[in-house]
DNA sequence: TTGAAAGCGCTAACAC
DNA sequence: GTGTTAGCGCTTTCAA
């Protein structure tokens, strides 16, 4: 004799009414008397009935379920974005089925059709590899999806307004003298947002009347698992210590300075350097690292909201492209340029 | 009209099969002609069609997801473990639903019940607040149950050896000539490991022929959000400074290093310091946190493992209560102690 | 090798 | 205010 878990049927025949019944006081809707209510509750109780969601979800042609693809949780910032989403999600009833992909497009590809086929009412994506054969079939398959801290012009996005994230970082280094400026990107970044923030690095140079050295901007790949970026002090080695570098993450920047302290080399004395991301690790004081804060808190709630507001409102509206303020946070890993 | 996703019924209709044909197809079990066979699957493509997991779950009887619940992914060891646990899963074909707690036994209570709504396959706990009621209810719904890096009895546990941990961290400074050491607990570490560890810390200094004073003993409460331990400096303004001290996580360990650091203190000149997980930012060099690492990998194979070996096998086992050997990365937050 | 049929547990119309 | 009923999309006997 093994298990049953008690159904909606076992409720509703030990309270002595139908399942409909039952269902309406579960749900809370319909009307139901309060003595029968108050019956049903007490079934409900004795038995810890507990409703199947997929039993529900085949019905309703909805789950209750947000998918969130994030490329690696030992990168700080997405782990601390993950858990806001998840519990802003919560919050409104919603849970969250994690996925993480390594930054690995062929994960990407089958982690999205695990969350497909479970059906997930809308996708938040935290990290995209562009692929437009995925984005097409997540048009085609009519799933809402939300870019976050990303960008892909098919679909809601939410991010930082990486343009001003930079000129706030450029504005910064120049205010304080800085002149030959070096920018590390990242290849594991996704491609839209990596253009934009390195386009937006040379415009804010220009407009401080800085020069742009496409010498100076180097393109870390990173080895395998977590973020660690290329060897950095080669490059400098060749090329000579800018005045100053700006990171593309928080995390390259701290490895960035790692390398450099290992060769001898000083932060920020023989180099000021600038993260982005404003993840924690970059706040403690002996990182102490100037950084471009995104906002976590509203990227988590406008990205589910984007999403439910499609779910539940099954609204045809245009596609939503949400800028956010950076805030640059100024800390020890900067200083003015010795003359 | 609104979309209509495909079923087995349009496949089963466009290839001329009936559906349990196409179910056969789709799970590769039963026996289907070559011919039947590319049929269906040629109808399956044009039709894009992807089963439906509520709609399997519901016949089945059993999902293929797994629950998680984790603490504060803000912390980076969780974080790291909830990602190998997922990629764990993966790869045994399970999906992952994550809630966080904040630490925080009301959410637990209410994030398990979701994870129970939504029927999932098992649910590994990486922090639990010691709730007897949650506990019984999960042993009378026969759901698989695994503690990682917590401890009950009453369920399947993987944890680190958190006495022979302690043994590493005290051992260490014993041999550098530390006699005064000091613990740091925390009331967020779920409380039979951190008895545990206590316990280990006092066996640890006994071994090692040093003295235990329940006075240097100091219990950090978090204040809301984040890992964010009490006063340290208070303390030692006190009691004096110890000769060194071991904490109950790295976060804790890091906070103090801090702390001590804002009053003038050095470390590890003036005190010694060793943390517990082995995180990455401990591994920073400007962090350089000596620490007791746990075998991440390991506990989120043996997790998944004691969870699967439930959920598919049903096997009526014994409990089974793992403890991984922990390993000392000696960094320079500790050093001889000055005469 | 294939198909027909009986549900899995629930919701939502629609009667009463 | 309450009950009846018809599925939701799939798996799984059991026949053919």
């Amino acid at each position: 004799m093994s298990y049953r878990r008690p159904t909606i049927v076992d409720v509703a025949s030990l309270s002595g009414v139908s399942k409909a019944t039952v269902s309406n006081v579960v749900r809370g809707k319909g009307s139901v008397s309060p003595a029968t209510r108050s019956r049903v509750l007490t079934a409900i109780e004795t038995l810890g009935y507990r409703p199947n969601a997929s039993a529900r979800s085949l019905v309703r042609q909805r789950t209750d379920v947000l998918g969130l693809v994030a490329g690696n949780l030992g990168n700080a910032f997405e782990a601390e974005l993950v858990e806001r989403i998840e519990q802003v999600a919560s919050e409104r009833r919603f849970t969250t089925l994690v996925c993480t992909t390594s930054r690995n497009p062929e994960d990407e590809t089958s982690k999205v059709a695990t969350l497909l086929e479970q059906r997930v009412a809308g996708i938040a994506m935290l990290q995209f590899s562009g692929d437009r054969h995925l984005m097409a079939q997540l048009v085609t398959e009519h799933v809402p999806v939300v870019m976050v801290s990303c960008w892909d012009d098919y679909a809601d996005c939410v991010a930082v307004d990486d343009a001003a994230g930079l000129e706030l970082a450029v504005g910064h280094l120049a205010r304080l003298g800085h002149r030959r400026i070096a920018y590390v990107t990242d290849e594991r970044v996704e491609s839209t947002t990596r253009r934009i923030r390195l386009e937006g690095f040379q415009r804010a140079l220009l407009r401080h009347g800085l020069e742009f050295h496409p010498d100076w901007v180097m393109h870390g790949n990173g080895g395998p698992g977590g973020d660690q970026p290329g060897n950095f002090v080669d490059f400098f080695e060749r090329r000579g210590l800018p005045d100053a570098v700006v990171a593309t993450n928080d995390n390259i920047a701290i490895t960035l300075i790692e390398q450099l302290e290992s060769q001898g080399w000083r932060v920020p004395d023989d180099v000021s350097i600038v993260g982005f991301d404003g993840s924690r690790v970059a706040g403690l004081h002996r990182i102490g690292l100037t950084t471009i804060a995104q906002p976590v808190e509203q990227l988590a709630q406008f990205s589910v909201e984007l999403l439910l507001d499609r779910v539940v409102g099954e609204s045809r509206r245009e596609r939503r492209h949400v800028r956010l303020e950076p805030k640059l946070m100024v800390r020890t890993s900067t200083s003015a340029r010795a003359k």
